[in-house]
DNA sequence: TGACGAATCAAACAATTGTTTGAATTATGT
DNA sequence: ACATAATTCAAACAATTGTTTGATTCGTCA
């Protein structure tokens, strides 16, 4: 069984198939799971043969890894974890980013979408690709996040405190993500759509979490 | 193509094969989702014959909407949505108990405790059997909640800070269930086990919540 | 041009899926 | 005890799955 090696090439011109199959790929695996994702659905949208990606990439399992690695390589160009705001900002104001430039990667439109769909569904859903994914994916991510929550709580970083109330702000930032479909139903039409609800929403989950950790750092316990 | 009638029998001791089947199916469906589910593991959990879904139900789909309704019927029979608290109880009191009942049924252990990861499933990978889960259980749900935070911020159920900040208690509940993979993989024994840190966990989230409502309800905006 | 490897293709393969069948077994009512 | 219906069973069926095959086409370089 012969495979190519599993690299992409640099110059867009090479490899078009490949990169077609890692697109059509990314889409098929977000819309429906690792599982249920049929090798010849992939291939029509790619249009490629069956055997292009047996050919290609080895197995169905290979192509699925290769495309989380293909879709962590353009994650975070659109919307860097803080947003480009310095490091010397005020803790309010990163926390801030962080959960606009999150929301804005969950409810990222277009062609690119697929990207925060499949990360969703493999952290419900895992595979065998999942320790990678965390490594060097939500860790970096999670890092930042306690450290903006340490300045705002005033606790070191190890603090219990500092975990519960970092869980509690990813907690709400994922759940329309995750329990899109409940919420669409129950609530038709209150989804954030648009840039500007998605900002109205990174403005209630800030202002609510800060209210919250006030609480937190004035008392005690 | 023969056909059994789709109610169950008050007598626990007819119908056993359809119980057996109801219960491993309830098992098999929530560990592997209704499509990657076999009906020859879930007859063989049963200790039923390949056949004896088709025969029981008709088909494996008519089977699984059985299911959720099996565990509907069989959902609030240990933690009713407020723990018994009455009616008169102060809001902070029925939000405390609404979070520690919900909590409770998300880290159900013991032989009952695939009707939480089933639900879960079916919010996040709907099948056509969402619509009737949302509105027998997770609308009645809702509308409790809603109620006990229209009277914490003092405004009518319709505002929509009320359902913003709705949305804030809920997502902290279920986001341990449904990110319970990466979270393990991120801090492996952070998750709670035992009640007594299941109610520490609902604690933290009363007390957040609390502490960011209590920065709405005093404001305007 | 011609030769050689890479890439694509239609076709088939082996395994697994949900479902059906028809006989065998068990339960029920008279 | 008998007859009838309900239930269980092994076996097979049709459809779909990921994968492989061997021929064919395409691109590249001498």
């Amino acid at each position: 069984m012969k495979v190519k090696s599993p690299f992409i090439s640099d110059d867009p011109a090479q490899d078009v198939t490949r990169r077609h199959l890692l697109e059509a790929a990314g889409e098929v695996f977000a819309e429906e799971g690792f599982r249920a994702a049929t090798v010849r659905e992939i291939c029509q949208r790619a249009g490629a043969n069956v055997a292009a990606i047996n050919y290609h990439f080895g197995d169905k399992e290979t192509l699925y890894v290769e495309v989380l690695r293909y879709a962590h390589g353009r994650a975070l160009g659109k919307y860097p974890l803080l947003l480009g705001l310095p490091e010397t900002a005020p803790p309010r104001e990163k926390l801030h980013a962080f959960v606009l430039s999150l929301l804005s990667r969950i409810f990222e439109k277009g062609p690119n979408s697929w990207h925060g769909r499949l990360m969703s569904r493999e952290m419900i859903e895992p595979t065998p690709a999942l320790d990678s994914l965390i490594e060097e994916r939500i860790r970096p991510m999670s890092n930042v996040l306690w450290k903006i929550i340490s300045e705002i709580l005033n606790c070191p970083p190890t603090d219990q405190r500092v975990l519960s109330c970092a869980f509690s702000v990813l907690s709400q930032c994922v759940f329309y993500k995750h329990c899109r479909p409940a919420v669409v139903k129950l609530f038709p039409g209150l989804l954030p759509e648009d840039p500007e609800a998605v900002a109205m929403l990174a403005d209630h989950i800030t202002r609510f979490s800060l209210a919250a950790m006030k609480d937190y750092s004035a008392k005690k316990n």
